[in-house]
DNA sequence: ATTTTAGTACGAAATAATTCGTACAACATT
DNA sequence: AATGTTGTACGAATTATTTCGTACTAAAAT
């Protein structure tokens, strides 16, 4: 139960591709974020090493042709950056970062059903478990 | 209309003295901050001169001791900052961060209450404005 | 066997962000 | 008038992050 570094901006962007291909060489990861942002390829073999010291990702090296994968998942990672952000920018209340997300983003229809759906799930939760 | 830069974390950490207290001396956001963390004054000093010349800031010079104010809405600001965490972070869905944040701070029923009432206020415009 | 190709390693420059020391200026106190 | 106090200005060190060039190595193709 090590604990490790947040991930950076561009560590993150790294990480995120390979959360969702789950196994890449270098010129996979480089490939995929090229297609987004003029980038050198050595510059992603440069911080996916750096990322292993970290220990934000592994490598296998059996082949020669490394192959990086995660070694934090997607939701502990993004849950800690969330807390973070919270922390920074709304002095700690994720309530104020709601509210704050509700009323900017034009939600769908169909989103807002789903986080209503959410609250009701959470709310039984309470009036089920709380001990007072 | 300029556009401004975000700030920086630092930045933040001092805007929102600015944004609380209103128009502050060198000497009262230091000491606020303080409270929190260890700095020096002139850290403080300098961070404002900084963000003087980035425009995130304005300055009273009539007197010796400057008063400093903010230039940007902490609504605003925030908008802005909570937007690119999004992209960061979710690539750019909010639902999604909304569906995180809920999921993890046990809200209190009183804010689960104060989201629903939110909700149903952008399901209602929905209904009565949308065009289709 | 030589050459080309495709990969990794590593140093180091460029940029951004943060911090603070030292110098200087204005006002207050003696 | 001299001294102390309380400010601002500014240079510069430090640290973190990002980027990429150059050198080296192994495999593939000739």
């Amino acid at each position: 139960m090590e604990n490790l570094p947040n991930p950076t901006e561009a560590e993150l962007e790294i990480l995120q591709t390979l959360w969702q291909t789950g196994s890449c060489s270098v010129k996979q990861v480089h490939g995929i974020l090229q297609e987004k942002r003029e980038v050198g390829y050595t510059t992603i073999l440069k911080q996916l090493q750096i990322m292993l010291e970290k220990g934000l990702v592994q490598r296998d090296e059996s082949a020669r042709i490394h192959l990086y994968q995660a070694t934090i998942s997607e939701r502990n990672t993004k849950e800690k950056l969330v807390q973070k952000f919270v922390i920074n920018t709304f002095q700690g209340s994720s309530h104020q970062l709601v509210m704050q997300v509700l009323g900017n983003a034009a939600a769908s229809a169909s989103e807002l059903e789903e986080i209503k759906k959410l609250i009701s799930q959470l709310e039984d939760q309470d009036s089920t478990h709380q001990i007072i």
